[in-house]
RNA sequence: GGGCAGUUUCCAGAGCGGCCAAAUGGGGCGGACUGUAAAUCCGCUGUCUUUCGACUUCGGUGGUUCGAAUCCACCACUGCCCA
């Protein structure tokens, strides 16, 4: 068995394969890419299977390609989607794909000494110059719209009762043309990405097989899914993002550490790059002691490093530290050090003269916006949500005035247990 | 171009002249229990507001009516079928 496939295999991030494709890894260096839609200027931990799909294939030392979307961005891949998309604006499109390429930069080594050194490229680069007629007659002859519509994310739309326009049937086309053109161009052989791209990715292989004769391959990581069913990597707050402008490290690293365990112990596998060895013991030991959470830490951690390093992983444990290591203890008992270097969590700063005068909780909850409006505040406060200091607040109508500061400078709001809200009073 | 069906609050989906800010389910948020899990149970879920109340919503515009998400007209959009 090809090395990089059993590794993958193991560690549950292949879906599907095309024959072939272990001989293809064992023959030769293999040129392989995986394609990103640019739908945000950033990428979202749901980019993150397919990435590392990528760092891996370079760890066994074939030749990665990330390929960026700014054509197939403009038309719109249907697949999961129940209903047509909007289509984004053309500079929308190239702020995104310049924040995508800048993402996409930092996992992959793109050293050019390296024989199997990455590359980026954006199919917009071959697309601007082929013409409508072009590419039908090119392209559009070789594959029949009886194999198109067999397409599952096609059939699915067929059948649904949002229909589909003739822009998102063409989208396997044109990503399959993407596929051709990097066989010929960058003599890639082999393309991956999540199980539903598979129809996409099929079309280009067919494409290739009927134009060139030519021979490639596939293979396909799972979705991943929360075992409760829920989408993936969405919380209250939307997205985890991979810019840490969007979602900070702190953010980052408390997403995975909330891991449940079922899913934690199937992420460890394919989020780390740990050894089989190791994460099977990791697991035992969370089974004898599953309140530790010790798969969730190790899971949080190295995630963390790997998309925001050591520095910013270091910080986030900190804050962790100082928020939930003794939830018990009264908030006084974090020092102004403590307090001042919190990072990553929402702080605001309100006038020390309207707390000296004493203000009534719903303003000061509003005014910080950390509730829209009194009324959310008063709803909050009634089932029993938000604590200053540590303390529950029981009456919407309580004072809040210079008793409460900490430190004479802080005050520590949450709303429920998990997010915090730093005031600094000045 | 013709025929049919449809457009309701985040989603699905009831409502078919006043009792409708609009059933129910899902999702989301909060609480209890816990391990910053899971499961379970409870509360909240149009906006603003001192639970009074005010304001804005049921594709759009006009109309009928004391009163419309509910009736009428026109328009728009979506889907299916036929040409």
């Amino acid at each position: 068995m090809n090395p990089l496939i059993k590794e993958l295999q193991w560690r549950g991030m292949i879906q599907d394969i095309m024959p072939g494709t272990e001989e293809q890894l064992n023959k030769e260096m293999t040129t392989a890419y995986v394609g990103f839609d640019p739908t945000a200027d950033s990428l979202h931990i749901g980019s993150l299977v397919p990435i590392l799909l990528l760092v891996h294939l370079q760890k066994a030392g074939h030749k990665p390609v990330a390929l960026v979307g700014g054509a197939t961005g403009m038309v719109g891949d249907p697949s999961g989607k129940s209903e047509e998309r909007n289509m984004l604006s053309i500079e929308e499109l190239n702020k995104n794909v310049i924040g995508v390429r800048s993402q996409l930069e930092q996992f992959l080594n793109f050293d050019k000494i390296l024989p199997n050194a990455a590359e980026l490229v954006n199919n917009f680069d071959w697309f601007k110059n082929i013409s409508f007629l072009d590419f039908i007659r090119d392209a559009g002859k070789h594959i029949t719209v009886n194999y198109m519509m067999a397409k599952d994310s096609v059939k699915k739309r067929l059948e649904g009762e949002n229909g589909m326009s003739f822009t998102e049937f063409t989208y396997q086309l044109v990503q399959g043309y993407d596929f051709y053109w990097l066989y010929n161009n960058m003599n890639c052989k082999l393309q991956m990405g999540g199980s539903d791209q598979w129809g996409n990715i099929v079309t280009g292989t067919e494409l290739i097989r009927r134009k060139n004769g030519g021979e490639a391959f596939a293979f396909t990581c799972p979705l991943i899914k929360k075992s409760d069913g829920g989408k993936f990597g969405k919380t209250e707050k939307g997205n985890i993002w991979l810019d840490p402008q969007r979602t900070s490290p702190y953010q980052f690293y408390q997403f995975w550490l909330n891991a449940t365990d079922a899913d934690a112990e199937g992420w460890i596998k394919i989020f780390t790059f740990l050894d089989e060895t190791t994460i099977h013991e990791l697991t035992a030991q969370h089974h004898l002691q599953p309140s530790e959470r010790i798969l969730q830490k190790r899971l949080a951690e190295e995630l963390t490093r790997f998309v925001h390093g050591q520095e910013e992983l270091d910080k986030a444990i900190e804050t962790t530290q100082k928020l939930f290591a003794n939830t018990k203890a009264p908030a006084s008992a974090l020092s102004i050090a403590d307090l001042e270097s919190i990072e990553g969590i929402v702080r605001t700063n309100y006038p020390i003269a309207k707390i000296n005068e004493g203000t009534d909780a719903l303003s000061f909850l509003s005014e910080n916006n950390i509730f829209d409006s009194k009324g959310a505040a008063r709803k909050m406060i009634q089932n029993g949500g938000v604590s200053i200091n540590r303390e529950k607040l029981t009456d919407p109508q309580s004072i809040i005035n210079s008793d409460k500061l900490l430190h004479n400078k802080f005050i520590l709001v949450q709303v429920g247990k998990k997010n915090y809200y730093l005031v600094e009073v000045e």
